[in-house]
DNA sequence: CTGTTAGCGCATTCAC
DNA sequence: GTGAATGCGCTAACAG
């Protein structure tokens, strides 16, 4: 005697079959209904859409996923959320996805390549249609992964270095650069900077490098930094800066790696009672709404986090199979002169 | 002649079929090593290992799912991610699904029921094990899925009314009392109310309605209220509370729906050079850090947006089957007296 | 401790 | 415009 069907499972759930027996139509054709695809007669149609509302017929995408080898599932492997640059960015990737049939599975890597690996693998179980992850520096295996996968990579953030598919982003080389040449053109001369404990956050390396470089092109470099030994947020940049201008008090401009950071160092000057810009400049990266909302707004660097979430989503929408060449869409950045520095 | 197996698709994606093969074993017991279930003998276990490590296998996880009807994923649907609450949330759901089998996949409602109930119904399309939703509010199809499905069901941040399974989160409705207790308690007389235009942020409501009964108690009531007519932000909060000032220059303090906006409330008295509590206080809700590292810390309340997610997502863990009982889980808040009430 | 059998619910392919 | 047959890759249920 044959199990019953369902055996293991809550009876009460429709299936196409359900659909399709009630609709007095074959499975097939009640398939096509709910995928919107190829010819229906619209008698029939109506037949199937009266039968699924009454059913309260859900699709079950493990099995359309399994049927066609490939679901609608975008995975987007993020570095952290508490950086409110991330949540632009899958803001963007929503914003893109509305209206599509398509649905972001967000992991979060804590900027520690390992684990972006890891929960890079335990996402492409799913046959997701397109992964998006931040930045080009991945594991090994990571790269293998996204080179050898059917299905569409999009690298975020960054554009310096050689994509797998696309990559959308901007320069943070570029921008540290003119930050240092923005600076260095309206009078500053003794630079700090302070960083943070991520190690990993190759932008805020590369920003480094650039704003690194572009002192040196004017005969000038960094007179102190300073480690802050935890995360960023605005209290860390508070405390550095405190701890750079107690051993450096000459300094006449301090740069932070992000707003939250220079937002603390303001925070500092008010405290201590130092003439922001005029005594001591503060520069951030980021441009965030908080810092321009300020009696003194931030001066800083706009990244279009919105945007290149946006972006990004719509490039991997374009077509299913990849592309013979690579992409790499440079969104920019704007100096946001501000009246900090 | 049949046709070729995997024919529509890429013939290079190992199977388990694969993997059992290159270890001599049947699928099933191969299956068994990779869910690390049921007795298998070192030896074997071993085997299989090798054989997953050589072909670089992948489980699918649309058909591990289709088989035995349960999915790993857990939907989390949130009104917005540019609300540094939520994904302070999400971070909280993150940490207790690390380790676990277990993987977010996140949906953002913007504040609107109707949306809610669409992303709900096409995340329940991937059988998920659970879902998270925020608030007790939703629509009647929405609550008719939640209530009748084979999954988990938390509603997070609010625990002021019945919830379906699970609800995690603090009575914003007492938040608003004693933010209007605590202030009259300070002396203050002539209260303003700088709400922002999202209708259906009910917490938001419910502090408003919990802090008017609170001035009602004590005798008095609002002087004057103002509605920002844009979403919320700091310079939401600045302008609301210079238009405020303009119609009302008596108010001694002003209560905000969040800190971004008492933020914004504290960057005018700044401009306007208002001296902060002796003249205005200002209160704010969330106890953003940003706010606590300010040279004045923001007299605010705490939420514990973090332990909210955690636990939520923790006690969904603890069985499959939605208990006969309902759980409420009240993680309270703090007020944070600061420097600015 | 391991294997056999029988599907899960849907989409592809091809025929009509 | 519609349908029949077939199998996606995996796991539940039992048997040994």
């Amino acid at each position: 005697m044959p199990r019953k069907r369902n055996a293991h499972r809550s009876p009460d759930m429709p299936t196409l079959a359900d659909v399709a027996r009630l609709a007095g139509v074959s499975e097939i054709t009640a398939s096509r209904v709910v995928r919107a695809q190829g010819p229906i007669a619209d008698s029939t149609r109506a037949r199937v859409l009266t039968a699924i509302a009454e059913l309260g017929y859900i699709p079950n995408r493990a099995a359309g996923t399994l049927a066609s080898a490939g679901s609608t599932l975008m995975s987007v492997l993020l570095p952290s959320l508490s950086n409110i640059v991330f949540p632009d960015v899958l803001r963007g990737i929503h914003t893109a996805l509305t209206e599509t049939a398509f649905q972001p599975v967000i992991g979060v890597t804590d900027y520690d390549p390992l684990i972006e690996e890891r929960i890079l693998v335990s996402f492409l179980a799913w046959q997701p249609a397109a992964v998006i992850v931040a930045g080009l520096h991945h594991t090994p295996t990571a790269r293998r992964h996204l080179e050898h996968g059917r299905f569409r990579v999009a690298e975020l953030m960054d554009i310096d270095g050689e994509p797998v598919d696309i990559a959308v982003g901007m320069s943070h080389r570029q921008a540290g650069y003119e930050t240092g040449k923005h600076l260095v053109q309206r009078g500053y001369r003794r630079f700090g900077y302070a960083r943070h404990n991520v190690t990993t956050d190759d932008r805020a390396s590369a920003r480094y490098e650039g704003l690194c470089s572009a002192l040196q092109e004017a005969g000038l470099s960094l007179v102190a930094e300073h480690c802050y030994p935890d995360a960023s947020s605005t209290k860390a940049g508070r405390d550095a800066l405190a701890i750079l201008l107690a051993a450096h008090p000459d300094l006449d401009v301090v740069v932070f790696p992000n707003d939250d950071m220079a937002m603390g160092g303001i925070f500092h000057c008010m405290y201590a009672g130092i003439a922001v810009k005029e005594k001591l400049g503060i520069f951030g990266f980021n441009g965030l709404d908080i810092g321009q909302a300020m009696p003194m707004p931030l001066s800083t660097i706009l990244s279009k986090r919105f945007l290149i979430g946006k972006t990004a989503a719509e490039k991997l929408l374009e077509s299913r199979e990849r592309p013979a060449e690579k992409t790499i869409i440079n969104t920019g950045f704007d100096i946001i002169e501000g009246a900090t520095a």
